[in-house]
DNA sequence: TATTGTTATACTCTATAACTATA
DNA sequence: TATAGTTATAGAGTATAACAATA
């Protein structure tokens, strides 16, 4: 089911064709072998996962965006009150990498942070009224980019998250 | 079909009980509501994929492995004489990109580089014995890392690359 | 003019370790 | 003892721009 034989002959000189476009746009093939790598999840999981962030990247202008700052954002909206670590947590990041994330949002005005009453170790995190803005005018691109991804994988899309989510569960 | 609404109360006090173990693991649930990023595609790719870097680069024990190295190698040894410029745009990474990599590749004694004679602005790429050699234990260690993987998508493995192969291509 | 490869440079993201204040 | 958050620091990975050589 894999060629893990067939490699090209060295001999055989090819000229490049394709026009370079951009710097590392998704212009393999040439005729290129990936050998292994051609069957192999991880290497597709990190193609597809690099495009997919350059894409959203590009398509919000790369001003305000940013996949990381996005994801924090939403996860606080829907968690109220939610801590840092907590927060970190549900992301994958090491909380400290989440207090620069936060201190950036809080800077802009986006986030609100308070001590938890209960737990005086932990802050309580809410979006502003401008958090909540710019989060849904972050959402209403996120949207359009996912769209992309919807009519990419079609009705495979429950079936397929469910895969990554399998993944990501199962090597944690 | 998704959960877009519910909010969790801020209120509710929730005392973190999960053990940190290591630094960022998927350690999420706790009862955090993931808001419209459930629904996302490339969500679920980013966390799926930061799992397997992880999980990969663990495995091998962080010594000489990366999956970087690993995909570079292949290629080359799939495709001998490659050049850089071919190299970067099979695993989608600027040209400026391959140089330190291949570097320090050779600088190992484990990649050969020689100008080609055709086009003597590029330079064809092989792996040496060594290279051959290291290249194949780093692939035993793949091969058992993927097979996690594989266990894990089952026998919807070709559907899932091909949906990974869909989304990278068509957005690149 | 365009492409290959190199270099210099800078940026982003992230983690580790050490620290404090709490629990 | 263990956890929340901060800070300092360092590493990895990558890109942009400018350049020389070649096409």
């Amino acid at each position: 089911m894999n060629d893990l034989t067939g490699k090209r002959k060295p001999g055989a000189e090819r000229k490049t064709s394709r026009t370079a476009s951009q710097p590392a746009k998704n212009d393999r093939a040439e005729d290129i072998r990936l050998g292994i790598l051609a069957d192999y999840i991880g290497f597709h999981l990190r193609m597809a996962q690099d495009a997919s962030f350059r894409a959203f990247a590009h398509h919000a202008g790369m001003r305000d965006l940013k996949p990381g700052r996005f994801a924090a954002m939403t996860v606080i909206s829907n968690n109220p009150g939610v801590t840092q670590a907590e927060l970190g947590r549900a992301i994958a990041r090491d909380k400290s990498s989440v207090t620069p994330l936060i201190q950036e949002l809080e800077g802009r005005g986006l986030v609100e942070r308070q001590r938890s009453p209960v737990d005086r170790r932990s802050i309580a995190l809410s979006l502003t009224a401008a958090g909540e803005e710019t989060l849904a005018r972050l959402t209403a691109h996120a949207v359009e980019h996912d769209r992309k991804l919807d009519e990419i994988v079609g009705d495979q899309k429950a079936e397929f998250i469910n895969l990554l989510k399998k993944v990501a569960d199962a090597l944690a």
